[in-house]
DNA sequence: TATTCCTTTCAGGAAGATATGAAAATTGTA
DNA sequence: TACAATTTTCATATCTTCCTGAAAGGAATA
């Protein structure tokens, strides 16, 4: 009976880490990097990276450039047992705290570099730039998309300002939008 | 003058048309298929699939797969002109109502099968399910962070069913986050 | 129905992304 | 400092995803 549920917790296990990768593409982060994340994060424990290489079937070298790309997400740290050579890796365990370190990472590595493009691109447009000159139709009509897509970006960047800075936040606002009839 | 004027237009278009490329992975489309609708929004006009070709520097049989895509997630119409055999195709001009297509979109493909696949899993071990015994500590533990995990999903899940059914709520919702002190 | 114009499909090829494994580098130990 | 244990790097191989172009399919005209 021990035995049938040491067994159904690993099929979960499995279960989970093809989650998590499935995961992945939402999250912005590669397929292998996540199912490492994933391990880690429904193991709970801090594992070396032979575990993670038997457990996942995949080779040292890509395990120990994932985990530095994890650990600079900062979605996994480092942990050292003394007595022990190995080095072992954890994963942050609040959900709200993962969800908001990834959000502000790709806000950072994403979108801001698209705002800026985008101003750019506005400021080409505007009727100083082009020496006053009316605009005709269609290049009316481009300045009018332009800068309707920086209002709505502008306003979710705001957003994520306030709310995804702390995971405190973050969860507030949540409660709020889901709480009030 | 006048050239001088139609040649940044086009810079500008280009410029955009490179930005939606980057802003694929955020959308989860592949980044043809977002240069693609980025110019289509952009230009605000019908293009046929010869001005596209033409305009990316694509093959007709990729961009026939790609409009087909982006004309099934419904960000994009065909539209025919009378008199003219060939068919032209117009993004969708209001960018709330392709945000919310898109969340909805992939709400549906991508987060309703996560959920749906997490709650098995928790249900696997729940007390019940693993026979009353108590659960030791990591077993605990797992259970545990699956709760978690399922509790923050089905939150957002919920905050999605409201706010991105219509691009108006969105738009409500957003306002008051951003107005309210 | 035949012809022309246009679109879709899809097999094969190109490009890009990921993984491997062995050698080099690093870190700790004696 | 030499040695042993462990991690990192990186050239090469593998896998996946995407693109092309040509052939087949459809639809409008005559």
């Amino acid at each position: 009976m021990k035995v049938a549920l040491a067994e159904r917790l690993d099929q979960v296990e499995e279960q989970f880490v093809e989650l998590w990768n499935n995961m992945a593409s939402l999250w912005g982060i590669s397929p292998t990097m996540a199912r490492i994340h994933g391990l880690l994060y429904i193991s709970g424990a801090a594992l070396s990276m032979d575990d993670i290489m038997e457990r996942l079937g995949i080779s040292r070298g890509n395990v120990s450039m994932n985990l530095s790309k994890l650990v600079e997400w900062g979605l996994v740290r480092r942990v050292h047992k003394r007595g022990d050579r190995k080095e072992y890796f954890e994963s942050l365990s609040d959900v709200w705290e993962m969800f908001t370190l990834v959000a502000n990472q790709r806000k950072r590595r994403e979108i801001d570099p698209i705002l800026t493009t985008l101003r750019r691109c506005r400021d080409e447009l505007t009727p100083e730039a082009i020496g006053g000159q009316a605009l005709k139709e269609p290049a009316q009509k481009r300045f009018q998309r332009i800068n309707d897509l920086l209002k709505l970006l502008t306003l979710f960047d705001g957003l994520a300002q306030r709310f995804f800075e702390s995971h405190k936040g973050l969860r507030e606002a949540v409660e709020m939008l889901t709480s009030e009839e």
